[in-house]
DNA sequence: CATGAATGAGACTTCATTCAT
DNA sequence: GATGAATGAAGTCTCATTCAT
């Protein structure tokens, strides 16, 4: 059996309190507390709190911008890729729901730290979402459509439930951790891409 | 001219500062010193920093909830319901996008405060969409849906741009501020009730 | 019906607060809470906190001076004066209680206050009783004895129940406000005047 | 030399501006200042200001009950056993004064702190005296009385120097740290126990 | 690699007081 | 005579970090 290094415990204890009480809310001490380890390891390790709320960003968005590169460099049509992407990030973040939920949350609060480095991921994701969007409208599979409008809501809809989760799972009664959500979710955003995304038959055939 | 109350100006600083370095990262002498009145005052009249919080949370939904209420006590069919309350919503928080955006962002932190607040809210929506939905299926207006997975959309339409509002104003070069972001993204958001939501005539014409 | 004046609502007030949590540990918000009065008030009337304790201190020590000084006029043998005093001051302060209590206390603290209002106090607290056992002594009524040994005990005779009253209370379940205390425990001070302070006959007979 | 640790330093520095402050009026930065160390220090090692409070009224109790414990389980008559008891405490008292005076002082005021932490304390300490003067009366060494008030006299000749030491030094100008005064007052208390709590001669040969 | 002592900075809160009304 | 708003000072505590071990 292998024992957990102190650098994980570390970095399992920080996703789990900053998702629960935020990066500021949560002190290096419980950190350390949950992780059963010296307070001053943080600053070994992270080089203190800011250092390991960088690694946590960037642990995210690279694995995040990975899996949507790999899909990006396959063959297929727009509209199957754009799927896959789906599926590929719903997946992800089904598995890693705390760490979503807390870097997509904090994500959204100005500070040098996001601003730098967001910025990288930010335009990365966008050049590859734009690109399927542009292929998918110019062969024609796509509706004509703004494509900032629709990546605003692809963003919205893939990250909903992970925000929100405690909505979700108390109010609605989801369960993001159960497999029936992953399915029945992922057939709600094929449903958008076919249906708001894509060109529907009738729109088709007026298009002379 | 008419004089800021310190009470107001307390409110109005909290607000912007909340929404940029997130509550734990504000600290009430920065709410003070923006709104140039004393430290003290705060604790004077919200009784300490959490109550200030608990005023925006409920300065924010106590208006969400009447809007919605209000469109649902009118007449009209479950999609022209729908709509007007979409625009509802969609206008208030292009008025308040510093306040929406933190409460929205804040609010999926766990925490006491937050439980005990928003509960109430929270019951109260889901009643008034759920009865939306459950009129629209019954009347054949609407698609047979799961309703849960349709709010959850729906509620990450309504979100999106304003939790990430530093992506959509910097990465996608979309204003919120502008009259006419809320005239095209409302144009979205109705194309996905009609699309996602409502039945289309072709599959009304399915069913016998 | 007289109504209770602001006055003396705060002076009732202070007294029962200062009693139970201190002077230090009262602010003036408590006392002005539990007097239903408003907080300026008491700088109105007392001249601020420092200024109300002055008032109790003085208040409490003025009348028991008074109430030494109008038996040490009257005739009678020093046996009988001394007898006469402590029925005054027990009977006083088995009336003021927590008056009684909380001066006892604060005044063993070291401050400024307490030095200016109290030397006088004590010096003419400390002639009285000395001039009685001075003159006992003298007339060979009291054992020749260390008058300022003599005073330490008395002090702390007169004083430790209403100190110590929730020792005395709860640990012993002697109540000081049921008359049988007062008539007890002055059997007891009795005593020692008689056995401890005067001249037993044995003793007496020795003196050639 | 030894160097004295930062946490007795502490507890040497509160000990005295407790004594002559008081607690609610002595900060803890009063205390870092005397005892020449970092104010967080205090939180470090007790856990706040309050936990310095526990720990010295726990430090004077403790010792307090076992220097009753110790003679309490030695042999000897009742009148010895009492007398020795008032030599070990006075001999204590003697030699920490200030601990003593703001102890017994504050232990008055009514807290949950001291509710909590005294209620062991001093049921030990009345049944050790309970059963010394049951066992005095039984054993007709003790004048048959009423045991509650005994103890309360008892209790008021230990405590009255030190609570009073004020007055007892700069008024009556006995001074405690004399080995002069603790011969002296031992003495009093002793002839206190012999004329006050013991059969006198005289009393005794007038029982059949 | 890991620890516990120690620290300086800063946070929140409470307090007694004043002042215009 | 009484009030409520407002304030500056002070208090306690927590935090992230460093350093010697």
């Amino acid at each position: 059996m292998k024992e957990i290094s102190t650098r994980d415990a570390i970095v399992e204890a920080a996703i789990s309190l900053f998702n629960r009480k935020g990066y500021h809310g949560t002190s290096i001490r419980d950190i350390a507390g949950l992780a059963k380890v010296n307070t001053a390891n943080i600053s070994y390790y992270f080089n203190g709190k800011q250092g390991l709320l960088e690694y946590c960003y960037m642990n995210f968005f690279e694995t995040y911008l990975e899996l949507l590169e790999e899909v990006f460099l396959q063959t297929g049509s727009p509209t199957e890729k754009l799927k896959r992407m789906v599926d590929s990030i719903i997946t992800y973040q089904c598995k890693n729901p705390q760490l979503t939920r807390f870097v997509l949350r904090e994500v959204s609060i100005d500070s040098q730290v996001v601003r730098e480095i967001m910025s990288t991921y930010y335009v990365k994701e966008r050049y590859i979402f734009t690109q399927i969007f542009e292929k998918g409208i110019e062969s024609k599979e796509f509706r004509k459509q703004s494509i900032s409008y629709s990546i605003i809501q692809l963003k919205g809809l893939l990250s909903m439930p992970f925000i929100h989760s405690y909505y979700v799972t108390e109010v609605l009664h989801v369960f993001l951790h159960e497999d029936y959500f992953k399915r029945k979710y992922l057939e709600e955003i094929h449903r958008w891409i076919h249906d708001i995304v894509c060109l529907t038959k009738k729109e088709l055939s007026i298009i002379p």
